[in-house]
DNA sequence: ATTATAAGTTTACGACGTAAATTAAAGGTG
DNA sequence: CACCTTTAATTTACGTCGTAAACTTATAAT
């Protein structure tokens, strides 16, 4: 089938192949996959993926770029659902925390803390921003409705970071077993919450 | 040189294989080390360190193991420099900072997500309990100092989880520019120090 | 109809983790 | 002492990986 392969159809395979890679991740982790594996379930030849990405970690960066367009999705939608900035807050926080325990494995390898060098593949520079900034721009409300003091860009980092510390450590077992992860994000989230009440 | 073997010498073996492990992965991440590399270093055959480990991932573990030791050392020597509580809190605080920046490739090893089945390594275990002990004895005497109220365990888990998810994020390169990462720390520590105080 | 071009496959290569076979050095035993 | 057993270590070999290079094949332009 030579000459043309439209923009679309470039898209679609590659859109494909996403899929079938996060799928087969899912089941047996990121490095267990195969360039072999992932040709034979899109039916295809193992060097075909070649022409629609540049190497296996060119594949990973999509993968990964993906994860966070749906994350980031998940959480807009969360943020449009409520007016109120606690509720918002919350609802995005709901929202973060659902997309990480629900999809843990698209979590893992979004954060992974060994990524090849992410500055390479723009497209995943752009979505893990995307990502990023729902969450500052969600705590910028809670500053503005008076709830909080400071910089929102800060307090942002600092709900983001007890937040997803608490979700790695929860998905890498280190917890300990007479802690209740949701309890701790809920006492975490409401102490950091108080902590920078107004006037405190 | 064969018949015996010592102990003690099986350990100096195993001791200097991680060592040399431990500086390659900082060198070239532990993704990109190869058993032949590191026979290579240690002057020996590449079957050779399969007398000693079981294998590349028993490898790794006892590598993690041995982090997890370093780290756990270097917070009990806070622990004991200080003897008020709050003054002790945030010298273990500054201790895990400090180990976790300064060997970032070691903090990311132990706490990599996609490690395989570390319940499979027992000794593994054993030293990341270890480590998380002494972050709850830590804040059991903040608690029993009457400064915070709540459970000690819940509350060293806040802390904790809020001060990993900080260091990973800007180990991942996530934090956004905007953002001074031990600006970050200091505040958070704060705020969820306030949030708890007694009669808030 | 012919030809240039590009999509896709086949083949091939070097490197990996490691199983199996082999070699060689240290006791124990006569 | 010689001889054999045991075992540390090496060598060889295998199947699999990512992927470069050569090849095949189907179309669009001439």
């Amino acid at each position: 089938m030579p000459r043309a392969l439209s923009p679309s159809q470039v898209e679609e395979f590659r859109d494909r192949l996403c899929l079938a890679a996060e799928r087969l991740f899912a089941e047996h982790g990121p490095e267990a996959v195969t360039m072999r594996q992932l040709a034979t379930e899109l039916g295809v030849s193992p060097m075909t993926p070649y022409r629609y990405f540049k190497d296996k970690d060119d594949i990973l960066a999509a993968v990964r770029a993906s994860g966070f367009d749906r994350f980031a999705k998940a959480m807009e939608a969360a943020f449009e659902s409520e007016t109120d900035p606690v509720k918002r807050s919350e609802a995005v926080g709901r929202a973060y925390t659902r997309f990480a325990l629900g999809h843990p494995d698209a979590y893992r390898l979004m954060f992974d803390l060994s990524q090849p060098n992410e500055a390479d593949y723009p497209e995943l520079v752009a979505a893990s921003r995307r990502a990023r900034d729902i969450m500052v721009g969600q705590a910028g409300g809670m500053v503005a409705g008076g709830l909080i003091d400071g910089d929102p860009e800060l307090i942002a980092h600092m709900l983001w970071a007890a937040l997803h510390g608490g979700l790695v450590l929860q998905l890498a077992g280190k917890l300990s077993p007479a802690v209740n992860p949701s309890e701790l994000r809920r006492a975490t989230f409401e102490a950091i919450v108080r902590g920078l009440a107004k006037g405190g």
